[in-house]
DNA sequence: CATACACTGGTTTTT
DNA sequence: CCAGTGTATG
């Protein structure tokens, strides 16, 4: 194993460490990734099967780049190992042990949106009004109880305020109903093993006595399910060896328990320690600016890291006049690098997934190609989720989150009312679709609806026989073809997208291949397979870096890479720190250490940018500058003012009467004590129709188009598509609309407080 | 009984 | 901004 540059002193303590408790506190950059695939190397090469090997990855591409260095270590593929997510571990671990469950092995996984369907349905069954509680909330409850290994008895013990009694009462009938829909949600891939592990002497025997070595990455952001999962995991050899970085902890609000890691040395005795503090990614300004932000927070393990690299450019701090000037700063720097960079070395970091849309837009306009990562998901696409519904059911007629979305689309002449009286008149312990395969029988059922019920439940019984012998594809391609979703599609808006995206699942279909994904040769059916990967397929897992594209991501989904070339965009009060992190001093520090994440992701440029305004849901504002920007040491940045009366110059110039963020590039720039300009006086209150709810103060147009007046006639610019003539206006205020006959796109209605439009 | 449109409300991050 | 729900219409 020579592979490589050689490790350091601490690296190679990592990897040489035998027997007992590890624990790597790795810094950004440290160069974790090595250790962890050098140690597993290292445990082959001195005889450990990699079948009695369990790595443990955040994500499940993590788990593949790990794979693919180990077979670069040693010239062939750690085949039998098993590394995954801790959710996709948890699956495979259930499904090889589903009988000692209360549910069968074709078991669906629930993602977000089936639980919160199930919860819905189990706030109706228990009786709890959906209008005075948010099914949401019950079911982040749920969650977070679920994440804690706690039952329904247990919250029903506890349950002190009038919202925990609310969850006392549905919790569970949710877990009645997935029971009987035969699925498990994300938090049952964690907490049903750790039940099996725990209470099952022959479950906990077999695996714990099978893996010598267990390793987990990102240890900082596991549950207290997960570290329970470890635990039992690792009770019999003891050879387990945790990474993790506490300042890197950023899923608290998910259930994550920075204890696991901080308390680590004491829940495993005898546990050896390595930190690894030289940093081989970033600059020295760009670590700088990483210690010093991070030193501010209070719960964490003092530390600081080191460079290997030196010296290097300074920050660039940026100050813009609003989104729009922000973005198009971006692509006009991405540009200016062109020489030194190419697209693919840049990544754009924001907070909320809504700030994605400047960005796509200015990349467009500037020709430099782009990848979104997140956002809506592929998979949670409508035409998407409704064709894998269809799979689903077929590989599990028990699920009635399936059923019910399969059922409605495309239209069959069951609505809402037909598929209630179902519902009301299945017998107990039926399944839904069987109940609908006697729909005529039933006088509650209309018949039109009966009938058309009848005909779909039997084809899907016949594709569940049929589903065992024939292949995955030929499956999702029947289901296409029999239900006519192509046609359905064809006669809807956006209809040509969303049916490229259907034949793009159909080629997922086609060409997955569930080789590695389990052990089992037996009736592990391919489609079965391919569902489960499609609901623990996270959005970085879809990401390729290869792409040569700029890469748009939140700052969560950027964990763990690393780019040449980072923007960390919104830096604004209320937005990052988000304005509910304010108030706790827990989810500010988080908030901190997502900004530590974003700034450690830059290997030699990093531009943090913010603007003066910004829309947000609707609504404009006035925009602070994040306090994080002050955290920023002095002589490690290079703060800038861009935008002003440069580009957009056409925007500034429409500004009328609002003093607020006049454009001023003198010498605010320098000081960054740029409070809102010229004060508190928002744009324009009220608005030209004087709209609004009353007593409410608004902020009206953008001000631009306060130098419009929106007549019919009159020559507008749309910043997509073209000049043109508006027709006709309807509503008022912030609900406006025009009917504009554009030059080169033809007439469309548009909604004048978002269209931004300029005057021609 | 299904469908089309208006309205309301809520909105962070994700396996 | 969007989605999910409620109401008017066919």
């Amino acid at each position: 194993m020579s592979r490589g540059p050689a490790l350091n002193p601490e690296q190679r303590e990592a990897v040489d460490f035998r027997e007992g408790p590890l624990l790597v506190l790795a810094g950004a950059g440290s160069g974790k990734t090595r250790v962890l695939t050098a140690r597993i190397a290292r445990l082959i090469e001195e005889g450990v099967p990699p079948f009695r090997i369990m790595a443990v990855t955040f994500t499940n591409r993590a788990a593949g780049e790990m794979g693919r260095r180990i077979e670069e270590l040693l010239g062939a593929p750690p085949t039998g190992m098993w590394s995954g997510t801790f959710h996709s571990l948890g699956a495979r671990l259930l499904r090889r042990e589903a009988d000692h469950l209360d549910r069968d092995p074709h078991f669906t996984i629930y993602d977000e949106d089936d639980a919160l369907r199930a919860v819905k349905m189990a706030m109706e069954e228990s009786g709890v009004d959906p209008d005075r509680w948010s099914p949401r909330a019950l079911r982040s409850r749920i969650s977070r109880a679920k994440g804690q290994l706690l039952g329904p008895e247990a919250v029903g013990q506890e349950a002190f305020d009038l919202l925990a009694r609310r969850v006392a009462e549905v919790y569970p009938a949710y877990e009645a109903i997935l029971r009987r829909c035969n699925a498990f949600d994300f938090d049952d891939l964690l907490g049903r093993p750790v039940r099996l592990l725990e209470e099952e002497e022959d479950v906990r025997g077999l695996y714990a006595d099978r893996f010598l070595h267990v390793l987990v990455d990102e240890y900082q952001d596991t549950n207290h399910a997960q570290y329970r999962m470890v635990r039992a995991l690792a009770s019999e050899h003891s050879n387990l060896c945790v990474v993790g970085d506490d300042d890197q902890s950023i899923y608290g609000w998910r259930g994550a328990d920075l204890r696991n890691i901080l308390d680590f040395e004491r829940d495993f005795p005898g546990a050896h320690v390595v930190r690894l503090e030289r940093n081989y990614r970033s600059t020295e300004p760009i670590l700088r600016v990483a210690n010093a932000v991070i030193a501010r927070n209070t719960a964490r393990k003092p530390k600081e890291l080191r460079t290997e690299r030196g010296a290097g450019e300074p920050v660039t701090a940026v100050r813009t006049g609003d989104e729009r000037a922000e973005a198009e700063f971006a692509a006009g720097e991405i540009r200016r690098l062109e020489d030194r960079y190419t697209p693919g070395d840049v990544a754009v970091l924001y907070r909320t997934n809504a700030q994605s849309r400047p960005f796509e837009e200015a990349l467009r306009r500037a020709a430099i190609p782009y990848r979104i990562v997140g956002g809506v998901r592929f998979y949670e696409r409508r035409e998407i989720r409704d064709v894998v519904a269809y799979l689903q059911l077929v590989v599990n007629p028990a699920d009635e989150a399936a059923f019910l979305r399969a059922v409605g689309w495309p239209r069959r002449g069951v609505g809402s009312v037909t598929v209630e009286r179902l519902l009301s008149a299945r017998r107990e312990g039926e399944t839904l679709l069987d109940a609908a395969a006697r729909a005529s029988s039933l006088d509650e059922v209309p018949t039109a609806g009966a009938r058309a019920l009848q005909g779909f439940a039997e084809v899907i019984l016949e594709l569940n026989v049929l589903q065992r012998e024939v292949t995955a594809r030929q499956v999702a391609a029947t289901c296409v073809e029999t239900f006519g979703i192509r046609e359905a599609l064809s006669g809807e808006e956006d209809g040509e997208d969303r049916l490229a995206n259907v034949e793009e699942l159909l080629g997922a279909v086609a060409e997955f291949d569930p080789t590695g994904l389990d052990e089992r040769p037996d009736e592990a059916g391919e489609l079965e397979l391919f569902l489960e990967r499609v609901a623990l397929l996270s959005d970085i897992d879809r990401w390729d870096p290869e792409q040569g594209s700029v890469s748009l991501m939140t700052l969560h989904n950027a964990k763990g890479l690393e780019f040449p070339v980072v923007f960390v965009a919104g830096l604004e009060r209320g937005l990052f720190p988000l304005a509910r992190a304010e108030a706790s001093a827990d989810e500010y520090e988080e908030e901190r250490r997502l900004f530590y994440v974003g700034v450690t992701r830059a290997r030699d440029l990093l531009y943090l940018t913010h603007a003066d305004r910004r829309w947000r849901a609707g609504s404009g504002g006035q925009a602070e500058p994040s306090p994080f920007l002050d955290e920023v040491p002095e002589d490690a940045v290079e703060r800038r003012r861009v935008g002003g009366s440069r580009r957009g110059g056409s925007r500034a110039a429409g500004v009328r009467g609002s003093p607020g963020w006049r454009t001023r590039d003198d010498a605010s720039a320098a000081s960054f004590t740029w409070r809102a300009g010229g004060g508190s006086e928002p744009a324009a209150i009220g608005g030209p129709s004087g709209g609004g709810r009353p007593g409410e103060l608004r902020y009206d147009f953008d001000d631009t188009q306060e130098t419009l007046r929106l007549d019919p006639g009159e020559r507008v610019v749309h910043p997509a598509f073209g000049e043109g003539t508006i027709q006709d206006r309807s509503g008022s205020g912030r609900r406006t609309k025009l009917t504009i006959e554009f030059d080169e796109s033809g007439t469309r209605k548009v909604m004048a407080a978002f269209a931004d439009l300029r005057p021609a």
